[in-house]
DNA sequence: CGTTTGCTTGAAGTAGGTCAATGTGAGTGG
DNA sequence: CCACTCACATTGACCTACTTCAAGCAAACG
């Protein structure tokens, strides 16, 4: 069905973790059918709202994001193409995260019961879900080690590495240079900073040659440097398959 | 085998979200044959470590974290009897946190491949350790939202609730007190303070009354209240499993 | 071409950190 | 049973990384 080109990005990024079968890229491609445009700044759902079906994204960034009562916010997860949204869904009735498209951007909803059919068919893919449940984990546990003992500079550098780790993963060509469609403020709400102290640490790892911007590209220049002054680990690029199923 | 009063703290939890037939408990009871205790303060693992197994726990408190290269330190998620510890262990070949007990402790290790069993002999409980995955990320946001954009205080608050929710799950009896066997520097590294500050929040919230102290036990004297504060949600409580295999 | 939205920069305020002294059990050895 | 120690908790004084407020600016947009 789809060219080689422009590939489904969910089969492209789960394909970089196991060979898949034709069924497994089946049942995959099924779940892309149909397609939502969503406008810049419009929330897809809310916390709190009852789901019933979950997005694979196919183009733009978006975000997961909690209010408390008084009016702070955390953006708890950015998304990109290729990533599921919603799977909290699946252990609760209600959303516990509001979801927010950062930028224009195109979904792929797709019901529950079509992971279901996932589950009862394909043992490796299953597996493959599973396995990519507890990477996320431990990506938030990366997040909360940086929130918890980092300062705004690190935190910085943490959320650049691992913006480039994980876009490289579905943007082979990809090099050292990223699109970064958020306001500073919604940075900040990502890493727990006010919109003000993240303009003036970005400009201070500019000046300091760590990064550059140009047209609300990032570009890392010392990625070596950055990573060791904020002890990343990249946890996109190999994970342990070797126990999946054959099949 | 295990008499009604020491059933196993496993399938005490695991049943507390959906009936599990004779098949399935006799599998997570083949998962906590063999025993190892553990002093306080000893490491179980370190971080970077090969890992081939996991472990259940049947007796104490214990906690994952990392250390930063200066000293600093993390500790991301707290582990109780029936919890099972490593799972990051699936997805990685290393493992990416420490994990140590913070009082005498006993484990029950057993083999990833005890997994695989379980995994491919019932789709219902393969259901539920997927779902509790997807619940972990859940409390792991919400962490994450404490320690963005709550105080001291209320990252305190939180903690404190999120013990009794959690705790309540397996100790059917629990009202509002628990046993708290950490130290502040331990809270502090949870909640990404300093031990000090730790001590001086805590001193305010019983002094205002929100809680109470003695012989290392904690009280909740106002959970309402304090849920209202935080703006708690608990997560333990109910669950989404209408959609589990009926086997 | 005015309006809005976001970025920058500076000045002033504060939550929480660090340092240091003192207090307080719990365990240990004599 | 007492002295000694050691690990923790407490408390106060001082410090700083961040926040908030506020003003000016630039680019995007109707």
């Amino acid at each position: 069905m789809a060219s080689e080109a422009n590939k489904s990005c969910l089969v492209q990024k789960l394909s970089h973790y196991a060979e898949l079968d034709e069924e497994a890229i089946g049942h995959l491609e099924r779940l892309e059918r149909e397609e939502r445009s969503y406008d810049e700044q419009q929330d897809i759902y809310l916390g709190g709202d009852r789901r019933d079906d979950l997005h694979v994204v196919k183009k733009g960034w978006l975000y997961s994001y909690t209010d408390l009562p008084d009016g702070r916010r955390q953006i708890v997860r950015l998304h990109h193409p290729g990533d599921i949204v919603g799977f909290e869904g699946i252990a609760f009735h209600h959303a516990t995260t509001s979801v927010r498209a950062a930028e224009p951007v195109v979904l792929c909803p797709f019901p529950k019961s079509g992971l279901d059919v996932v589950f009862e068919s394909s043992p490796k893919l299953t597996a493959l879900l599973f396995t990519l449940a507890v990477r996320e984990q431990v990506i938030f546990v990366d997040l909360i080690r940086a929130m918890g003992r980092m300062s705004a500079r690190e935190r910085l550098a943490y959320l650049f590495l691992n913006l480039l780790a994980k876009l490289r993963i579905t943007n082979t060509d990809m090099t050292d240079t990223c699109r970064l469609p958020l306001t500073q403020t919604e940075i900040g709400d990502v890493l727990g900073l006010s919109n003000v102290y993240v303009s003036k640490t970005i400009s201070r790892l500019e000046n300091d040659g760590f990064i550059s911007r140009k047209d609300g590209n990032v570009t890392v220049l010392r990625e070596d440097d950055l990573a060791n002054f904020c002890d990343f680990y990249d946890r996109y690029s190999d994970m342990d398959v070797s126990w999946f199923p054959q099949s």
